[in-house]
DNA sequence: TGTACATCAGTGAACGCGCGTTCACTGATGTAC
DNA sequence: TGTACATCAGTGAACGCGCGTTCACTGATGTAC
């Protein structure tokens, strides 16, 4: 795929072997970002791109499920940072709001391929992903924070509407990204508006 | 996969030899939709499924892509006749969006497999797909009909808002299909109530 | 009416490839005595 | 201070597999004369 074989490594020093499972994480986003599927993504390759033998990988992961699974915790943890970054700038929970979800698009849209595995794979048929309701009940607190109501039981509702039309403008720009759409920004803020009211 | 071999076949009588492209065709459909993923089916498959030869594959369609590409041109034929269905059976112009916007909804959740294939395959970044935007356009033109100046200029953005937003909804439902979500019908009522006025 | 022939609808063997994974191993390095 | 040994970090060869695609072919069937 990308010919970016590391030519030169040298043995990690005693005691310092998991350095390698860092490296091969490392790696296997990087090949997934420009893949934007799991099921293309090789051990062989993975080890190319390290600079390992192929079986090296081995000791560090079960099987290639388990090295993507790995990966998929990173990404999320990274969002999860991303969103919180956002919010953390602002006062006004509207635009706490805003900040959260524009966060976590431009999150997706520098890394389009692992958006594209964190949604799409086939790793979430055989392997369910508790961040995900994580990231979910934090739109929903921020929601909560706008309606001024702490009880207001839409908003989950809308949080999930919201989080579902955020997940279409990401889909439709990750999926056909030659195409050229219409700014991201200005779509989030017409769904804010047009959904961030009780139902 | 599916074990699901055609087991006796006899052999086209003469000047029918493009009935076997159809059948082709449909088990590429039926494969594709368990699959997920143009990547994941192989010709190989496909022809023993159909019960011939690898090889008999090739007279039809000259490679993988070419194959995959003729489904999808036949999904987007259903699709587009069941939109035309979907409207044809209402006169007031909001039934009418929303019986398009159903119709297709409908297509997905019967065939999430194919739906995945359509919007989220590799074939997308190798060959675009002119299809999509006469659906597109088809769901301007009811948009623009319900907002009864048959020249506003919106209509085309809150179209593709409207759009975005069910892309999204199949998504998350065609993706983790394991999960139980709300019922898509009334998530697509509240997009079409919060997105369906001037921006 | 008979026959040579072109065409059609496929077939079977083979090519070279990259893959996931297993296995027995190697060689440097720290540690116990 | 020296040495045997356990451990650690990783290697190389090999397994069997399914794949896309090419090639030369086969056998039935319609048609021209």
């Amino acid at each position: 795929m990308t010919g970016s074989e590391a030519p030169a490594r040298r043995r990690n020093p005693r005691g310092q072997g998991e350095q390698l499972r860092a490296e091969i994480v490392g790696a296997a986003a990087r090949l997934l970002n420009e893949l934007g599927d799991d099921q293309a993504l090789s051990m062989r390759a993975v080890a190319r791109a390290v600079g390992v033998a192929a079986t090296s990988v081995y000791p560090h992961f079960a099987d290639r499920d388990a090295l993507v699974l790995a990966v998929m915790a990173a990404c999320h943890q990274q969002l999860l940072a991303a969103a919180e970054r956002g919010e953390a700038g602002h006062r006004d929970p509207a635009r706490r709001l805003r900040a959260h979800l524009l966060a976590q698009i431009d999150w997706a849209l520098d890394h389009p391929g692992l958006y594209k595995v964190l949604h799409e794979s086939g790793v979430n048929r055989r392997a369910a992903q508790p961040y995900k309701q994580a990231l979910l009940d934090r739109t929903t607190d921020a929601v909560r924070a706008c309606l001024g109501d702490p009880d207001a039981a839409d908003a989950a509702t809308i949080a999930f509407d919201l989080r579902t039309a955020v997940n279409g403008m990401l889909s439709v720009r990750v999926n056909e990204a030659t195409r050229d759409w219409p700014p991201p920004r200005q779509q989030l803020d017409r769904f804010i508006a047009g959904l961030l009211r009780a139902g």
